[in-house]
DNA sequence: GGATGTGAAGTATTTCACAGCC
DNA sequence: GGCTGTGAAATACTTCACATCC
């Protein structure tokens, strides 16, 4: 039956560990297009990734068979087939909701656009804040959520609110129909299945590397 | 022998996942130590950060025994020894690399300085950067790197270099003897045996979310 | 000859389930 | 009665190893 076709696998057949790496696969792949680099094998793959070939091959066999055996992976191809599988194809937009300090500097932050991310909206509750210009966008009360997110076919959302506020944001933004939240806070916020959330937090991640270190004589 | 004193297992026996999962138990006995709450079950720790209370249970148990059958932990005592075990009790020295508008983000955020991380130093290669002053901080040539590493205990440095050179310094900050390492560059830096380090990734978090939500109609 | 794709084998991690204790 | 601590069972993930193909 299927030969030299993608599969399409039922996303839930596919451990989420490996779609976190593709989007490194992605990465590398991408550098190596610019590098003009034609063809790559899971070997050198993986080494610019500290991932054994296998793992390489295994994981992307969970979507289709993109290489030649011999060969190796046709760079453009795979880069291209692993960025539809993603859905990096398409535009996103993003809603950030909190326009502090944080808030501020995401908003500012040139990384999300090249990606395809485009931040579309900014939501505050603060009075003094809501009104404000920042970059391009006018800062909403959080008031007008649900409006502006269902209008503007948002399902994504950056959350850089306080942790007290940040489950209650989270809750409405669930509401409104984000199925993907990116968190800046904190704090651990509990969402129900189906809906993904990645949680950005560098204290948390220094604080599970000085296990390691804690041996040491004095820091 | 051992009874209901902690153990004190080589590092390497414990998982790393147990590792990751340790601060966030530190940071909810925290929230709960606030509140006033004295004892806490496996399964209301559980419930907070949608983990099983079997996991939190097992986890735990490869550095002890902290808890009362038929009661829960104590929430003062459970969260004081996890911060022993995770050396959170210790101060800890942080150089920052990196003085660009990200690293100045990081240099004037608060958020780290409570949790027992200090930043004592900071360094850059840009001659219009080095001498400045950023907070209580004067920025340093990376040439003064290895004195100063050595001569304060520096054993954590958080890194926010153009992609180009972020390979560059962790290999001289692991030459000068850190061992652990937070990098905000969109990139998967190779670091040996015995060093860790921590990849502050928001566009990676973000597209490995787009995959689950690929067969939406339009974003 | 060289590299893929993949069942099978091997590890690692999570969950079960229950004896033991408060 | 309730909850811990933990071997044993179950599940998830990684690596092996090789048939297959370029």
């Amino acid at each position: 039956m299927v030969s030299n076709q993608a599969r399409q696998p039922d996303r839930a057949d596919v451990p989420e560990v490996v779609v976190t790496r593709l989007p490194q696969y992605v990465r590398v792949l991408n550098r190596l297009l610019e590098e003009g680099i034609e063809v790559v094998s899971s070997q050198q793959l993986g080494a610019q990734l500290q991932v054994t070939p296998a793992q390489i091959r295994k994981d992307l066999s969970y979507f289709g068979r993109f290489g030649k055996q011999g060969r190796g992976y046709s760079v453009r191809h795979l880069h291209d087939r692993l960025r539809d599988i993603l859905g990096l194809n398409s535009y996103w937009n993003v809603a950030v909701v909190g326009v502090g300090r944080l808030g501020r500097a995401i908003l500012s932050y040139p990384g999300f656009t090249p990606d395809g991310f485009h931040l579309v909206a900014a939501f505050d509750t603060n009075e003094d804040v809501v009104g404000l210009q920042v970059g391009d966008l006018t800062v909403r009360s959080i008031d007008e959520l649900e409006e502006v997110v269902s209008g503007q076919n948002i399902s994504i959302a950056i959350v850089a609110v306080p942790v007290r506020f940040t489950q209650e944001v989270i809750d409405t933004l669930i509401d409104c129909g984000v199925r993907a939240i990116l968190n800046y806070a904190p704090t651990s916020p509990q969402v129900h299945d189906g809906v993904r959330i990645r949680n950005i937090d560098p204290v948390i991640a220094l604080q599970s590397m000085t296990y390691y270190l804690a041996d040491s004589p004095e820091h």
